[in-house]
Formats: structure tokens, C-alpha cells, sequence
DNA sequence: AATTTTATTGAACATCTGTACAATAAATAT
DNA sequence: ATATTTATTGTACAGATGTTCAATAAAATT
């Protein structure tokens, strides 16, 4: 007896099929429902009945890669948070490979035209990745509110990674982790 | 003899409005074309003939907000790049307070279902005039690409901003000018 | 294997979208 | 004031949206 009913693992298995052929050929914006439901051959009420938006299947594609950035950290963020000392390791900062790896579909989640919550799902994962990993090697300093503190590191990473999109891509993550140990030993 | 044909000022005008009335009762995302063209009682071809989206005539409002935060910065961030020192005044930055001026029509910047395009105007406003200023008072750094940098500090800005957002502005402006100072100190 | 539960289907409906075009009205220019 | 330019209107059309409902088919349960 499994979990979720097969008819149903069916039904997303096809439309998560359908969309990601679509993509191939047009913008996020631009693909509506009706075509993902021919393309995958459900009938339209039934996507209803999962979903409500295009944006909605595509946030399950995101949040399994945001598994995968979760994984890239396990050792990772840990030495970024010693930002007064200089013995910062550019190779344990994974975030920038993880984004390279899967560039084409970060290309469609900075678009301009897209939602802002593939952005903030990406802020929030990195966000408790450096809260995570600071809690253990950072004392909390005096008057300093941890969140708002976690949110201007995290997002601060994410301004590198927003004008890396801009460049479309063109440096290597390992450039990004560079300049950021830079950044972060000038203080 | 003016430089716009009269009847489009009226026309836009009326769209303005339109919008702003509705926006009172319900968010940008579920206001259609067809309703504010009835409120503002234009025709619907006449809405495409000056606008493509719903988004496009809200980004009109959002560029005479970018000026208003332009000058709100005068001569703001100025100390903000002297991050080495701990002679920072938190009354010099004005973009916390631009911010609060304008919370209600932030809240709908923010929301997750509007494009990332209003996001990226802010970014890219509070970029340039953190560049515009750094360039008077921080030398170079050798081997610091000034775009990342630049990036990476307007967008950690922007990460508190988020955290705000997320607590509903319960804060006032100057506290964030606090926490900023404070974490800037921190380096 | 038979029964029960539930996901999917197809059809229909009002509304919205994007586009086109001729008719009209309101500006600007002479 | 008249002529010219151009913005707006009304109408129409094919396709998309979001929802509802009874009929059907495909699972899970006994």
C-alpha cells in the first residue's frame, strides 16, 4: 500500500515531463496551462486539482534543489562566519558551485518576470544554512539581533550571485568564492 | 504646445488612479487588465496601446519612488564605506527611513507573487548610489571587482530589509540604522 | 474477485487576454 | 477657423482561465 495513490504519481510525473520540455523552448512566463496539459496529455481540470498555478510545479523542481544546495554544505559555511580572521578557505564556500552546476535553471529563476518566491526559497535556505553553521562557531555579539544578521550575510552572497546572473554566468564559481573571501577580509 | 498629446496624459491618469483605487482592496497580482480599464473607464485597447501588464503601469509609480530614495541619499551612504572605522552615524543612512515612508506600497514589492522586476529597480537603485559614493570616499581594493563588491553590500542592505518586511515593519527605521552600524562595526 | 473509494475525464460557462481594424473624436498644426 | 494628425472607441475573434458537475475509470480495500 503506498502513500500516494499511483494515478496521481502519474498525473505529476507527466506534467513535471511536460513542463520541463516546454522550458526548452520558452520562458517560464509564457507557458500556460492549457499548453503544459495537452503537451503531458492530462486533462486540465486535473491540474487543478494539484496545482494552481505554472509557478507551482515549478517551485517542486526548486525546493528538491535546494536539497541539493543544503548538501553542499555540509562542511561549507562554517569558516565564512570567522570573518575577522583571514584563514578563510575559498573551497569550503559551496553555494557559487552548487548555482553553477545548475545554471540554466537559476537563469529562470533570477528572470525578471518571475515570482519572488524562488528567490526568497533560496534566501531562506541560505539564510539557515549560515544560521545553522553560526550558532556553532559564532558568539552572539551584544545588541546584534541574529536575524537580521543572518539575513544581511546571506543576502548579501545572493547580491554576488544576482550580479553574477547579470554577467550571464561568464566567471567561474571558484572567481565568486575569491572575490567573496576578499570582500570578507577587508573588514 | 506640450511634449505629450494631452489625451494620453489624461488616459494614463485615469489608469493611475484606477489602480491605486483598487489596489485598496485587493493585491497587484489578481487586478486584471479588463477591471481597471472599467474602473477608469478607458477602453481595453487603449490600455495596450501605452501598456503591456498590470506590472508595467505599477513600475511607473515604482521609478518616481526610486527618486524619491535617490534623494533621500544626498549624503547618506558616505560614512556607510568607511566600514573599517567605527565612526559611523546611523542618522546618515536614509534608505531604512525612505523604506518606512513608503511601507504600504513595499509591502506589495515584497510579496511573493509579484515579479522580481520591482526587486531588481531597488537593487539596482541602491547599487548605484552606494558605487556613486564609494567612489569619492574608498579607494579601490586590489584584486576587488567593484561591481561584486558594490553588489554585495547593497544587496546585504536589502537582506535586512527582507527580514523587516518578514516581521511586518514592526520596527522603526532607526533601529535597523542601528543594527546596520553594529554589524558593520562588527568587521 | 468483488466492493468501495477516489482520481481523472469531458463538457459547459462566464470572464480575461491579446490582437486587429474601421469609425470616431479630440488633440495639434496651418 | 480649417485641415491634419493621432489617440480613443467599439466590435470581433481565437485562445486561456478558473470553476462546477455528472460520468467514468482506475486505484485501494475487503
Amino acid at each position: 500500500m503506498s502513500q500516494v495513490d499511483l494515478r496521481i504519481i502519474k498525473t505529476k510525473e507527466a506534467l513535471h515531463t511536460a513542463l520541463l520540455t516546454l522550458l526548452k523552448n520558452k520562458p517560464l512566463e509564457s507557458i500556460s496551462i492549457s499548453e503544459i496539459c495537452r503537451c503531458a496529455k492530462i486533462n486540465r481540470g486535473t491540474f487543478y486539482l494539484h496545482y494552481s498555478q505554472v509557478g507551482d510545479l515549478f517551485e517542486e523542481y526548486f525546493r528538491e534543489m535546494m536539497e541539493d544546495l543544503a548538501n553542499s554544505y555540509q562542511e561549507p559555511y562554517r569558516h565564512v562566519v570567522k570573518i575577522k580572521t583571514s584563514e578563510l578557505d575559498p573551497s569550503t564556500i559551496r553555494i557559487f558551485h552548487h548555482i553553477e552546476k545548475y545554471k540554466e535553471f537559476y537563469r529562470i529563476v533570477f528572470s525578471k518576470n518571475v515570482p519572488l518566491t524562488y528567490y526568497y526559497l533560496l534566501f531562506e535556505e541560505t539564510k539557515r544554512l549560515f544560521t545553522e553553521d553560526a550558532k556553532e562557531h559564532f558568539h552572539v555579539v551584544e545588541g546584534i539581533d541574529p536575524n537580521f544578521y543572518a539575513s544581511y550575510q546571506a543576502n548579501a552572497i545572493l547580491g554576488m550571485i544576482i550580479q553574477w546572473y547579470n554577467d550571464g554566468f561568464q566567471q567561474k564559481a571558484s572567481v565568486l568564492n575569491e572575490q567573496l573571501v576578499k570582500i570578507l577580509n577587508l573588514k
